[in-house]
DNA sequence: AATGAATGAGGATTCATTCAT
DNA sequence: GATGAATGAATCCTCATTCAT
């Protein structure tokens, strides 16, 4: 049943198999035959991908990441003015997918993972890192000091997530309420 | 040697050790064995006075949960203003207690945790309520929307400790800055 | 069923199963399962005991050197002169028991694992040592050279009972002859 | 991209890289797809060429068996006198290229392999009958008792180079002086 | 001929939990 | 109450071998 090009295919079936998985379980105690079995492949198969059970679930956290910032640019796409920019970069941190009970999972307990295994450390820096550059990017325009302003927002919008994702109560739109009144509070009159 | 008035002072010992252990792991991937001998005793006695690993974590949680509420109280008891409570109640919240690192583990590994048992679930919700409920009690004073003002400035204590424990640098009195910073623009002039 | 003071009797009855199984297998390829479940035990029990597989196949090889040591000792004793312990010492080296099947498997099987295992290596190195210093003894006392001597029959016992142990042909005390002819010609009219 | 005639080349170079792993592992425990890579062709071919391992190994024996013969025979081919073939042929059972790692890394794991494996049993058996053969060819020139002698010698110079390689310590010219000394006293003043 | 994808059995090891003492 | 011996299920990972292409 071998085929050529396959790799591509397999990798991206044992991605959503872990994600899946690890939404089921709420949970990070996933095993590796359950992954493989889900993505129609053997154990063995999986390991021959990806090394190991550890590099399968990292490489499920970069493609949500990844999936994540995607959206999070198309978002952003759309907005013309600096202040509709960080409205839709928040918006886009409370849309109903990032709810789905498999991101939640996966994301709270990556959380966990971060403090013990360094590459799972570095995507959650990335991550940050890339969620402040997005906020300085506008708030240049709108604050004196932009600085201190990404840094509050950026923590509020990762808290404001975190408290939506434990509640477990699904797609949560209102949850960037909080965030946006801040905003507007940080910025003063300047929207 | 069974003496009597053990139980207390073993269920503690048992509690200081997971909290020690879950520290020195870096997560909740402990043993019990582990557990028990840092307590000084079996793991067959472990399990006797919580019946369970799970149990055993939960006590931990509660521990921690506990012993931050009573410095919590400590700091408010000072205050005496409404402005000047909820400083205290923010910086309570990042004091260098709380980034001890044990601390910071078991704190990020039960957000993992409050995703499918649901005591601890619960306990995440009674923190918060907690610390909602603090908020609210001086908002109310200060803030013309004391309820919203609540809700944001709870999410931002949450994601700025959480960003502050995945950093994993230790101590830092400085992450309260932004909570400070936004809960002036939040409240205005009530200040 | 624990009871107290079993860990010699398990410790004892893992390294017989050991030895029985690496007979029969003729290899050192036995599985932790296989040994345990000969032992009457469970496989985590055996882990318990040993720490791990390669532990216990050392205790084995420990356990047969203890063994022979023993029997060479008892066959020593009741040598008299120089000349008779060397005869005695060189019989030692051919008598039955240490051509049972499971002795010979685990001896061969040993040169294997002390090229990879420094443990392994180190006992062998007792055996070999052990082996000369009880040639030297004597010798000093029938050879102008005593040094060279030890050295070529110490080469010589091994090399015979390789050969024998290799023939597979079960106890053969003839293979002592070459040995105890070479001893003629190597310490001349001394005898 | 097939080409003929590639067969007796797939499997020298098979061959070549079998003993290379076993020296580096030091024992047989290498797999298949080691072997294959390092002879620059896919496991799937390895089987092709041999049907298994077990045949790729003994095929690599063989191989190391065969060489050993031709250093032997072009060793004695310069030697006139029965008593300098004698010499020659001792000598080049312990020239430095039989010291190389790889070879007494495979010599002493196949003895081993000899105790389950018939194969392997007789290329033993081959090995040990041609060095018979040689030490009797001569010895007959030189000692009343030729047989007994050759097999003495034939068992010396095994356990000579045995313990010469699992001293690991690399060439050994030296490991011969025993079986030289042996010799003369084997053969008395018939030299 | 050649590849390497794919399988799946097998094995060492870990650990929560139980229970005889 | 207290121990720690004992179990055995669970899991990750390895690897010889097969086979579609």
């Amino acid at each position: 049943m071998p085929k050529i090009g396959m790799e591509p295919k397999r990798r991206a079936a044992l991605v959503d198999a872990a994600i899946f998985e690890i939404g089921k379980a709420r949970s990070l105690d996933v095993t590796v035959a359950q992954i493989a079995r889900r993505a129609g492949m053997s154990s063995g198969l999986a390991h021959h991908y990806f090394g190991g059970k550890e590099q399968m679930l990292l490489a499920a956290m970069r493609h949500i990441l990844a999936v994540f910032a995607g959206r999070v640019s198309e978002g952003l796409r759309q907005a013309e003015t600096p202040r509709a920019r960080l409205e839709a970069l928040i918006r886009a941190n409370f849309e109903d997918h990032v709810f789905d009970p498999q991101k939640t999972s996966a994301w709270l307990s990556f959380y966990g993972m971060a403090q013990s295994n360094a590459e799972a450390a570095r995507l959650m820096q990335v991550y940050q890192r890339r969620l402040r550059s997005n906020l300085l990017h506008d708030l240049r325009f709108l604050s004196p000091n932009p600085e201190a302003v990404s840094t509050a927002l950026g923590a509020l919008i990762d808290g404001a997530y975190l408290r939506a994702a434990l509640a477990g109560t699904g797609p949560n739109p209102k949850a960037a309420q909080p965030v946006l009144m801040t905003l507007d509070a940080l910025i003063g009159d300047a929207k």
